[in-house]
DNA sequence: AACATTTTTTAGACTAACCTAAAAATAGTT
DNA sequence: AACTATTTTTAGGTTAGTCTAAAAAATGTT
């Protein structure tokens, strides 16, 4: 009956639950086909194939969204890239921006089973190593705190829960600034003329990071 | 320069491995395809592209050898399935049984450092679940002695150190019979009617075992 | 509302990996 | 050595996933 789907359609489901999830809207055919870094010929070329097996809803022109069992694979997906990260970092010693790739490849084993066991052999992790949420067997998650550190006043005193960007180069630019996960802060002066900020990191140094890096963090008050 | 291959092409190395390890000679197209459960002209059609890649030695008609790059490949490959294999059963409680297939998905996962890191996570195991030897960064493994159990004498004192074959049912069978790797064993008499034979399992249960069960388990004399 | 721009779809072609059926080569047997 | 049986290869076709170029639909602007 259900045929194991192939990585590539996986990760067609995966992009537009992103999608959505962020925008709260149907997914256009453009965004999907920039997101996996092909062309939009080729995304129409797969909609209708996943529209074929109800895994999405598909109206020609107007956008895709996933239906029950779409979003149940992609956020199994999403909980089995987050699982993995976790394994990397806490018991291989990987660093957070080395992570997602490997989990990339990771996360189209099939095996219910092995997931299951590594979440227990992991202790139930509820975030990855990101600060974002793990969704749990049947695939609900707690949304975090999304307060990004650009938005938020002077003064009150801070601790990072998270990151809207995955890439390397950013994550370790993070770490060399010392924010990471867990780290706490506090926004001492902000400037309108280029959006920087002038934050105390740890009760310690004093730093300035910029609007971009600012809306690429997210934070919780303590 | 490089490009990685497909998860295909290093089942048809693997495969290719396996066979002239076995038999010390050229595996020919019809050993890969029933290994494979595939067709011998879809074989024919992979061996040609494998060749103008060098990762075999293949002359129409008279069979396929790997050349130092395929081989290796195929044993990074058997690396990655035997590490993934103490993987599964040491951290995550899985069966011997069970941790074949899964393992048949790990070992493509492409990350040199993983593997490098799993290894180091696993104490650097010498031997899988199924007593099968791990081989080293560069490919190199001690071969186990391999002496069958149907080839042994009476009355030596034997110990269990691998199986020579890895399905599901054989494996739950052995189980049952408490005959896993480090069970100690000695061969009490043998049945030339059939080939069977009557041995003593850890100095307690006396039971009958078939020739062709014999054919597939491995002893040392301790 | 009509025209220009952007987005999306269609049409047609390519590659990897598979298949079946037929032809060619090898191996086995008398 | 000749003939038969088996193995292997070739020829031609299929499917999933990709592409480019062109056509069609939607959107934005005056």
């Amino acid at each position: 009956m259900k045929q194991p789907l192939s990585s590539t359609e996986e990760n067609y489901l995966k992009a537009i639950f992103k999608i959505c999830e962020q925008s709260d809207k149907p997914a256009s055919t453009n965004d999907v086909a920039i997101l996996l870094n092909t062309k939009a010929a080729s995304v129409t070329d797969m909609l209708k194939r996943l529209s074929e097996k109800s895994l999405i809803n598909y109206i020609k022109y107007k956008g895709v969204t996933l239906t029950e069992s779409g979003e149940s694979i992609a956020t199994s997906l999403i909980r089995k890239h987050r699982l993995w990260e976790v394994f990397l970092t806490d018991k291989l010693n990987f660093g957070w921006e080395e992570v997602h790739e490997i989990a990339e490849q990771l996360e189209h084993i099939k095996s219910e089973e092995l997931t299951i066991r590594l979440e227990e052999f992991l202790d139930h992790p509820k975030f990855d190593p990101h600060g974002d949420p793990i969704p749990d067997r049947e695939g609900k998650f707690q949304y975090r705190q999304q307060i990004l550190l650009a938005d938020v006043e002077k003064n009150i005193p801070l601790i990072i829960v998270g990151v809207n960007e995955h890439g390397t180069e950013f994550l370790q630019y993070l770490e060399k600034l010392n924010l990471i996960l867990g780290s706490k802060l506090t926004v001492m002066d902000t400037f309108t003329y280029d959006n920087s900020l002038l934050v105390q990191v740890n009760n310690s140094v004093k730093q300035t990071i910029s609007a971009k890096v600012a809306k690429n963090i997210f934070v919780q008050k303590t």
